[in-house]
DNA sequence: ACTAAAGCCTGGCTGC
DNA sequence: TGCAGCCAGGCTTTAG
């Protein structure tokens, strides 16, 4: 699944083969995946423009172009860049067509629709809505023991799902959640504003490491060369993972059956021998 | 102000 | 073989 490591890779991809192109032409074929933007409106803002960066921001895309506009893209679940020559048949849900200047296309396909793109004046993305709210980077200067120690202890929401949540700890999802408190050895059932010092400093080098860990790895991606990511599984991160989707089988750790329970209505797999309440 | 839950979607899998 | 039912989950919206 497209978290932060998997968004990552795909920028680096997007960096290769998108900036410095120039979209001859735009068309957008699901009205919905563009909450701001009629088709029409989105084709002839697009049209004629050149990207000048791509950048990321927590999970969204940011494709900045010469017109003082920027493209926003989150991926959802399923969303998905490809890149193809003038003659590739697109795939059934294709949403968005770009014509590049060399011949190519950049399509964006997603069939389970939770992604979406949106346009923004470039000048005025630090307030455009979905940005606006998100946690610092977790890469950056502002993502600090004493940032993590202050949001959590405000929640006394179970730490896993304050680890989804995006305006507290930004980029992790179901998988490196998982990943990040089966390293710090804390039970994902621990209400947040409970962890010990110790353990929040355990916490915050471990969401660190993970993530720098996935990307260092490829992420779950299958990276080929010649795509963007032909799909989120078969990465090498996927064999890496020491809890996640390994339900039954024994942790890596101690040996004890990982188990799953439901959180937030989403599964969470942990040791409960390895990662304890308190 | 905060938190929980519903809703958005399709493809793949399970069980009858 | 066919099909209903369930599950995957990031984010926004709505309800509490």
């Amino acid at each position: 699944m497209p978290e932060l490591p998997e968004v990552e890779m795909v920028v680096r991809h997007l960096r290769k083969l998108f900036t410095k192109r120039t979209i001859e032409k735009a068309q957008l074929y699901l009205p919905k995946l563009v909450s701001d933007a009629t088709p029409r409106q989105f084709a002839a803002a697009l049209r004629g423009a050149r990207v000048t960066s791509v950048t990321r921001r927590g999970k969204y895309i940011l494709s900045h172009l010469d017109n003082e506009r920027t493209l926003l893209t989150h991926l959802g679940m399923t969303g998905r860049f490809l890149y193809v020559g003038a003659k590739d048949v697109a795939p059934k849900h294709t949403h968005v067509t770009l014509w590049l200047d060399n011949g190519k296309r950049l399509l964006y396909e997603d069939p389970r629709q939770f992604g979406m793109m949106g346009l923004s004046k470039t000048a005025e993305l630090g307030a455009y809505k979905l940005l606006a709210k998100l946690a610092p980077e977790p890469f950056g200067d502002e993502f600090t023991l004493a940032y993590l120690t202050a949001t959590l202890g405000r929640t006394d929401q179970q730490i896993k799902l304050a680890l989804l949540d995006q305006t507290k700890v930004l980029g992790l999802g179901n998988i490196y959640a998982a990943e990040a408190l089966h390293r710090a050895r804390i039970h994902p059932q621990t209400p947040a504003s409970q962890l010990t010092k110790a353990r929040l400093a355990a916490l915050y080098q471990e969401i660190v490491a993970t993530l720098t860990e996935a990307i260092a790895n490829d992420s779950t991606m299958n990276t080929d060369p010649s795509d963007l990511g032909a799909s989120y599984t078969g990465g090498v991160y996927e064999s890496m993972t020491k809890v996640y989707e390994r339900e039954g089988k024994p942790c890596l750790t101690c040996g004890k059956l990982v188990e799953r329970i439901t959180q937030g209505q989403r599964s969470t797999y942990f040791c409960s021998r390895c990662q304890k309440l308190r």
